[in-house]
DNA sequence: GAGTGGTCTAGACCACTAT
DNA sequence: TAGTGGTCTAGACCACTCT
């Protein structure tokens, strides 16, 4: 492993850890770069991960000060859905698949998924029910060219894994766009609203290591079960 | 200005013109580095801040590929409100400074705002408004050892410029939390909100380059005049 | 094999904060 | 004045891609 990730995740360790509570702040860049023994550079390196992650916030001439963790909240900017909230808590979640099929490119598709009108797209329609309840909606297009089939096993199970896994594809990073929109038939059919008038939907656009954009998914959220944390800030280095 | 920082904006300068359309590429780093007479690490540092920013993702042995700009979207990642939207395109934007007062820091503002309890905290409550409608509630809270106070004619203008110029603050990073909420008959009173039965709630924590947290807001739009956009992505440097 | 980006170094100078 | 983080350098070695 690179150092500067070593020396990241043992600085974070050290955090949770409540070392350097009376200061709340860490030692300085030149003494954490004779502890590991590396330059001061790589201490940087490090440093700049703990700030985009929110751990600390640096102040020019004083030192690195320890951001107070809400334990509470969730570290990291960018979780978007209670699916990966639940994992992360370890909730009781199930997906249930509801659709596996082959659709042809209509002109939102050739927009998102940047593939010719009428091409064929493997389309997968899952639903995500937590605690007994269906909360969410994800519908997911495939490139066809990078994944142009999936079992009826794997899409029941993780597409992701099976993706990174077997296929060995790089996922890189995604686009996202939030919106709340009115719930369609198809929503009230397949989740359970009650009286929700409103579902949350989340757009991405999926990209590859070498930028190949391989997926659009359409994900409907409950409202209830929605929540956003943005923590990210710009990293000047 | 710092050579990174010039770099980086001439970089940002030459994309939007669409040189290197050809390749979609931008020149290596070594080329870089002999164009603009500075040594390769400085080139990184202006090449990390375009991949913060979704100009270009970097592949291992090929290059710095260029990513396709989509001119209804915007660039940068984190906008998060109609208001802020309106301001980058220009729309015609009204303010309505509903209430200015001193109130009482209660249990919610002791945690947000990290004040004592009981202590006072000045509230500044606003209505935006955007072609004619009432669409954002903003209620603003300002830790008063930071904020004593702010004048009605400022409030009604901008109270950042007021802060960044005047009061020379240092706005540094924000902890956002985006959900969905049923209106309260207070949004119902001072919103156009028509048949709309959610409302989208941001919950900002604002810090300054210090680290002192100093500000807590809670806006509450209209979820037909709510968008987010997230494009930030972790950069290994 | 040549070129690319990723990591790492040892040193330098600066602006800022503390005392 | 001493210590801090911010910038910048010139060089090195590596893993990877392309041809």
């Amino acid at each position: 492993m690179e150092k500067y990730l070593t020396i990241y995740h043992d600085l974070v360790d050290n955090i949770s850890k409540d070392s350097w509570t009376e200061t709340s702040m860490l030692p300085s860049e030149n003494n954490l770069a004779m502890e590991y023994h590396v330059s001061r550079e790589t201490i940087r390196k490090a440093l700049n991960l703990l700030v985009q992650d929110g751990y600390i916030q640096k102040v020019r001439g004083k030192g690195s000060v320890i951001i107070k963790q809400d334990t509470f909240d969730f570290p990291v900017s960018g979780i978007v859905s209670f699916k990966e909230l639940a994992n992360k808590l370890n909730f009781q979640a199930k997906t249930i698949l509801h659709e596996r099929r082959t659709v042809k490119a209509d002109a939102l598709l050739k927009d998102k998924l940047e593939v010719p009108l009428d091409k064929s797209i493997l389309k997968v329609s899952r639903i995500r029910e937590f605690a007994g309840e269906k909360v969410i909606l994800d519908k997911d297009y495939f490139n066809p060219d990078i994944v142009p089939t999936l079992s009826e096993a794997v899409c029941e199970d993780s597409i992701y894994a099976y993706l990174e896994n077997t296929l060995d594809l790089k996922i890189s990073y995604a686009r996202k766009e939030i919106t709340v929109e009115e719930p369609t038939k198809l929503d009230r059919d397949l989740l359970d609203l009650g009286n929700h008038s409103n579902v949350v939907v989340i757009k991405s656009q999926v990209y590859l290591e070498d930028t190949t954009l391989f997926q659009y998914t359409e994900s409907r959220h409950r409202p209830d079960k929605f929540k956003f944390v943005d923590f990210a800030r710009r990293v000047r280095n």
